[in-house]
DNA sequence: TACACAATGTTATATTATAACAATTAACAC
DNA sequence: GTGTTAATTGTTATAATATAACATTGTGTA
């Protein structure tokens, strides 16, 4: 079988849902509003969420056991991750910066480890929590 | 009050245990292992852990729900974190890499946001492994 | 058709982490 | 020392996150 081109339907479901909160997302929650949508338990969920995730559809922010939708519709899908989160209001912005990630890709360790992905993740205070 | 300079009991105890075991380790391992010292609740556990993490004794594999010690003494305690973790043998080493550390921390995003902390993830095969 | 594999449904359980409240201890000012 | 404050501890219960196990159904391909 070639490698799957559509999504199957509980999939979409929680992919649709991801991307129209359009911010970071627990796992119960998706849960709990995709209910009339069929989705009743949380294997469906993370069924779903571990297919995204590898595809690259979504992103785990892992500091916050969130997901998110992918922005970079061309990033090095689920490969090369990074993030800034807010400490006070909890925005989480998926950065992209080709200097950034060509030369977190091209990091060699002390050790010799041969890395194929990497996520990083930056907190801070938004702009908006600067002037609080 | 000073800045605390001596752990207390809880927290002596919890450090001790991590920087002995010497790899990421989870908190009901922890707790589990720590039962004759007198730490019997998740809690104790938390909160020993809560702390350590805040004052850089240790840090959180947050991939991985683990805990580690803290190898570089002179680190930027707890503010600048990066990994390498091998996806097949779940080694974890702490990068100290001064070029890497500064080249994040100058970072600058393009919403313009503050950071104050980063960590970084690097996943991928260790020497070992990669042989196999 | 038969086969392989992906996806689903379902129940139960495992793992990780925090809430709430009372009691104790340590540090400091006076 | 006395009073005051904050940190730490003890304890029970519960919340939040995630997976095991197994039966069933769907989908593409030979
Ligand atoms: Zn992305
Ligand atoms: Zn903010
Ligand atoms: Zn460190
Ligand atoms: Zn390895």
């Amino acid at each position: 079988m070639l490698k799957q081109e559509t999504l199957s339907k509980n999939q979409q479901i929680v992919l649709d849902y991801i991307e129209k909160v359009n911010e970071p997302i627990k796992a119960y929650s998706i849960l709990h509003n995709l209910q009339k949508k069929g989705i009743k338990a949380p294997l469906q969920v993370y069924r779903a969420l571990d297919k995204l995730v590898k595809i690259g559809k979504i992103h785990k922010i892992e500091s916050r056991n969130a997901f998110v939708a992918c922005k970079n519709s061309n990033c090095q899908i689920s490969k090369a991750t990074a993030f800034s989160i807010c400490e006070s209001c909890e925005e989480v912005s998926e950065i992209s910066d080709s200097k950034l990630s060509k030369y977190l890709k091209n990091f060699q360790d002390k050790a010799g480890m041969k890395f194929n992905k990497y996520n990083l993740e930056f907190f801070g205070l938004c702009k908006k929590c600067s002037v609080k």
